[in-house]
DNA sequence: GATGATCGTTGCTTGGGGCAACCAAGTGGT
DNA sequence: ACCACTTGGTTGCCCCAAGCAACGATCATC
């Protein structure tokens, strides 16, 4: 009943195929090895990742606060741009964005100017302060991975980041 | 100052060598690159980070929590284990996890049995209950991640499950 | 046997986030 | 033109996760 040992051991894929799956699967029996895989290392990482988050914001600006760092990137990334569609883009209510950019807006990073096309809507974008201290932040981070993936082969890296950004890119289209 | 319009395009690694990076940094240019891409996506993954795991957890079980799953699997792993592995593992405070197996206990899913070696310690097990729960909900996520990763090749998926898998071990040894 | 360290629990506080209510501003129907 | 409906944003209230500090209980050591 438990797949205790076989759990955390293979750092590269292995074969290990007539194991204990039925066969009655239409996929061969590592993909579901591979889906099992993927499913615990990111409940691993989704468990950890406020500490883990936490930990890479609290080294790098103790003033600006780790939730922050997310919103001014994707401000940075496509400004102008309107609160809501940076709350669809980080699938949070806009009620938890607004607040959030008040405090951005406290501290003079962002600056919120009414639509000129929709009276309704206000236009976000990065102050000369906020680029300062997000690029500061970036690079800190940058610093921070770069220490962790020293041991990596660059070949590796690149491929870890392509893989996130097609995880990511493909959790895009469930907003419900 | 923005490099805005390359952010999110390119699904896969591309070679790009000779662009913007100054040649004075003793790695190739292509490096630091790599470890942006990683930093940017790693920054979006952990945004969404709660709604991701929230919209995983809400579906499974709606009576188990979210955060519940994370210290189950890690329970099932290693059982019997003390609930102080079991924060370090999660990178939390004894009083987050001693509060989370309250619940679970009263849900009888754990069992706290006195360490028999050690009369402040705690041994933890699941039950019958807490094994049957534990399978459904991680069937249940798995069949959501196979639906979310239906279009990519076996290949990719196992490499993903590495690329996790090797970057969860090496934030294994930074605990403080 | 007294001191100190460790394991677990509980009280207090903080921060993120959801839900619902609300206001302001567009949009459409008649 | 008027009324209803929708959408963008803000605020109030609540919940949950987590940290910190304090505490009782139990080793461990001298």
């Amino acid at each position: 009943m438990r797949e205790t040992e076989t759990a955390l051991r293979p750092p590269t894929a292995e074969k290990h195929e007539g194991h204990e799956g039925r066969q009655s699967v239409p996929e061969a029996p590592q993909a579901h090895e591979a889906y099992c895989a993927v499913e615990r290392q990111l409940a691993i990482l989704l468990r950890r990742s406020q500490a883990f988050s936490a930990g890479m914001g609290r080294k790098v600006h103790p003033e600006l606060d780790p939730g922050a760092y997310g919103l001014l990137v994707r401000i940075d990334q496509s400004s102008p741009m309107r609160s809501s569609d940076l709350a669809a883009y980080l699938r949070v209510g806009r009620a938890t964005i607004s607040r959030q950019l008040k405090v951005l807006e406290e501290l003079g990073l962002i600056s919120r100017s009414p639509d000129p096309e929709d009276g309704r809507a206000h236009l976000l974008a990065l102050t000369e302060e906020g680029h300062r201290r997000l690029h500061d932040a970036r690079a800190a981070r940058q610093g921070q991975l770069r220490t962790l993936l020293a041991a990596w082969p660059e070949e590796d890296v690149r491929q870890l980041a392509g893989m996130l950004e097609r995880f990511n890119t493909l959790t895009e289209g469930m907003h419900p």
